[in-house]
DNA sequence: ACCTGAACACCGTTCAAGT
DNA sequence: ACCTGAACACCGTTCAAGT
């Protein structure tokens, strides 16, 4: 066929389709070839359109980074700074758990594309505007990032067999009825969450009060 | 050669062998034909010793985890639950980033293995013992696990570009100090995992305060 | 039991050739 | 500019053969 007048290819809709190949069928499941077969081209026109495959992966997970909501953040209608952090961490991870099988890639690289950028900038701001000292909003931005990504990442619950003689006593003591989070997965992990989040924002709001103090 | 008198390999052999080559040469460059290589042998070898290759991947991870200190836990010499908990998130972090390429494994991987369990172990134990109610010793275990291998995961500073005119103002309104982050990546993420940390434990703390009011 | 080389069905990527 | 098939240097894994 050669070149048709029309491109076969767009970098918006090898993304979508890698999307989906991950989505459905993991990680390991893309290959050039394969994702190549999906749209119906041979695997090395995609390099038309990328440089690597790494990158078709990276614009992936940044896509994803760009369903997760900001708009707690707008300037225009603004927000206390902790509802705002927390409704950005709720519809962070909810994105991040649409698409589970592309978040080692997203938690991972260094989110150097636009829609992780988006990310950053807008909690560094909302978080300057409400008070927060430069380097504080700083820390707040990757703070969160590790713990939302951490709870996507690996389900804690799934680290554990639903066999009640799994565990032998003698060596894991405190563990005897460990097989029962097997059975309730998302329960416990969505429950650890949103522990979580609450210490770390109550944690934040003391930190918060004191900075507040020492500028009076 | 075939088969010699004494084994040439061990799994111990092999998976401190991946180990380094993993912390050398990164996750990407362990093929088993590269790290039979390293051990002497020929590709195939080594499956007389792991089924797959992604078995000895976790087992690398697992080794890592072994190295994390739990002395903090022992029910013989009991600690506040608090300072049990930072002491032991700090060497928990402190592993990982001494292996900072096989964290995208052990992050993942669900931790069915034995470190990885001595340690779910050991945290769930010393929070019952502490007072906390099981369900919440659970979510603890869970979060500080989201939470420290977040961190070890991905650099959040080193996600910015050491360059002046990276990110454009009209893109992204407050990063325009962004590009400083990238020179000091470590102690970014150093303190922001310190913040992190603190405003985890202050959150707990209230919780538990809570919790024993209640119980009285 | 534990190693070997050969083989299978794949990979990511490059490149000259086609329009 | 954008696609193709052929080719290169790899993969993970299986397996019969060797001791």
């Amino acid at each position: 066929m050669a070149r048709p007048r029309k491109p076969l290819l767009s970098t918006d809709r090898i993304v979508d389709a890698a999307r989906s190949l991950v989505d459905t069928e993991g990680l390991a499941a893309v290959s050039t070839r394969r994702l190549a077969a999906e749209l119906g081209v041979s695997g090395p026109s995609l390099y038309n359109h990328f440089r690597t495959k790494d990158q078709i992966l990276e614009a992936v997970a940044d896509s994803v980074s760009a369903q997760v909501d900001l708009s707690m953040f707008d300037a225009d209608d603004p927000r206390p700074w902790r509802t705002a952090l927390h409704d950005w961490a709720v519809s962070y991870r909810a994105a991040l758990r649409e698409h589970p099988n592309i978040v080692p890639v997203l938690a991972q690289g260094p989110g150097r594309r636009p829609a992780g950028l988006r990310l950053a900038d807008a909690v560094f701001g909302a978080m300057v505007d409400a008070g927060w000292p430069p380097a504080q909003a700083t820390s707040i931005g990757a703070l969160m990032r590790y713990f939302v990504t951490g709870s996507a990442l690996g389900s804690f619950a799934g680290g554990f067999v639903d066999d009640e003689t799994a565990y032998d006593p003698a060596d894991y003591p405190h563990l005897g009825q460990a097989h029962l989070l097997a059975e309730r997965q998302d329960v416990v992990d969505d429950r650890a969450f949103a522990t979580g989040l609450t210490a770390l924002l109550d944690g934040l709001a003391l930190q918060y009060e004191q900075i507040s103090a020492a500028a009076h």
